[in-house]
DNA sequence: AGCTACTCCTGGTAGC
DNA sequence: TGCTACCAGGAGTAGC
């Protein structure tokens, strides 16, 4: 599912081609997508508005709006489990599915999504949804001595709160469990009980496995997420524990074990990751 | 604060 | 073969 590696390819890929274009109109074709906006008043925010520049914050693909030179706002996209965002041509199949058309004065930009789940939206002040976001965990920001701060503040499990994109932005499912497994942390440990050397082999373990993961332009197995370029990604070939119970321990031969946390599949190897109890 | 449960969605798959 | 039931999951919300 599309988390930060997924959208930062999404991103890096889109940018060259989205930058400078203008947005002639909006065919929405799904208008839950928009996530409450009305498709009209969806249609005259981005019309003829002019993308000034294209980011990521988290898991938004962020297109910064500008009219006349001033800042129109930003189209914010949430991909979920299923979105894609690809120029018209640069992607086949799966058609039907398409749920927001933006016509632009070079090419068109096409959000389709499987599952309806994601969003693409308008605002005029997209600093209002960033402020809810914690750290950019790729960002200088995110430094190992903050992280342990805020750990320390909390009780939660690190599988729970990792996921929590107030604490840190941009994991999903699939990155905290590779990222435990790396750092070798149980994911029912609590997070104010690390040892400091527990929060550094977390904090570096986060960051390795998404930069890693962004070399190889994300994951893919099954048939939703793709690049704009229609390509799967690679890293889906380096997990070691998502989506293996059952299989061995890549490190120590154990079977990964599956246990559900929070409502999510969870993947761990029992040897290689402790839960220690002191 | 932190937990569970429910909602949104639908293709894929297990079971019969 | 064809049917049904259930699963996957990010994030928002409600309730305890």
């Amino acid at each position: 599912m599309p988390e930060l590696p997924e959208v930062e390819t999404t991103v890096r890929l889109l940018r060259p081609r989205l930058v400078g274009r203008v947005i002639r109109g909006a065919r929405v074709l799904w208008e839950r997508s928009l996530g409450g906006q009305r498709a009209a008043d969806f249609a005259s925010r981005v019309s003829g508005a002019r993308i000034a520049r294209a980011w990521r914050r988290a898991k938004f693909v962020v297109l910064d709006l500008e009219r006349g030179g001033r800042s129109a706002g930003a189209l914010l996209c949430h991909l979920r489990m299923t979105g894609r965002l690809y120029l018209r041509g640069e992607s086949e199949g799966l058609e039907e599915y398409i749920r927001v058309r933006l016509p632009l004065d070079r090419g068109e930009l096409v959000f389709l999504d499987v599952r309806k789940l994601g969003r693409l939206r308008h605002f005029e002040a997209p600093e209002t949804v960033f402020a809810q976001l914690g750290p950019e965990p790729l960002e200088d920001s995110f430094d190992v001595e903050s992280f342990r701060a805020a750990l320390r503040a909390r009780r939660g499990r690190l599988k729970s709160l990792l996921l929590d994109q107030s604490f840190v932005a941009g994991l999903g499912n699939i990155y905290v469990d590779e990222a435990l497994h790396r750092a070798r942390l149980h994911p029912l440990a609590r997070a104010d009980r690390l040892r400091r050397a527990d929060v550094d082999r977390l904090h570096a373990a986060i960051r390795s496995t998404l930069l890693e993961a962004i070399e190889r332009e994300g994951s893919s197995f099954d048939a939703f997420y793709r690049t704009p370029e229609g390509q799967p990604g690679s890293f889906q070939d380096q997990f070691q524990v998502y989506g293996r119970a059952g299989e061995p321990c890549r490190t120590c031969a154990t079977p990964i074990r599956r246990i559900v946390v929070g409502q999510r599949g969870t993947h761990f190897c029992q040897r290689c990751q402790r839960r220690r109890t002191t």
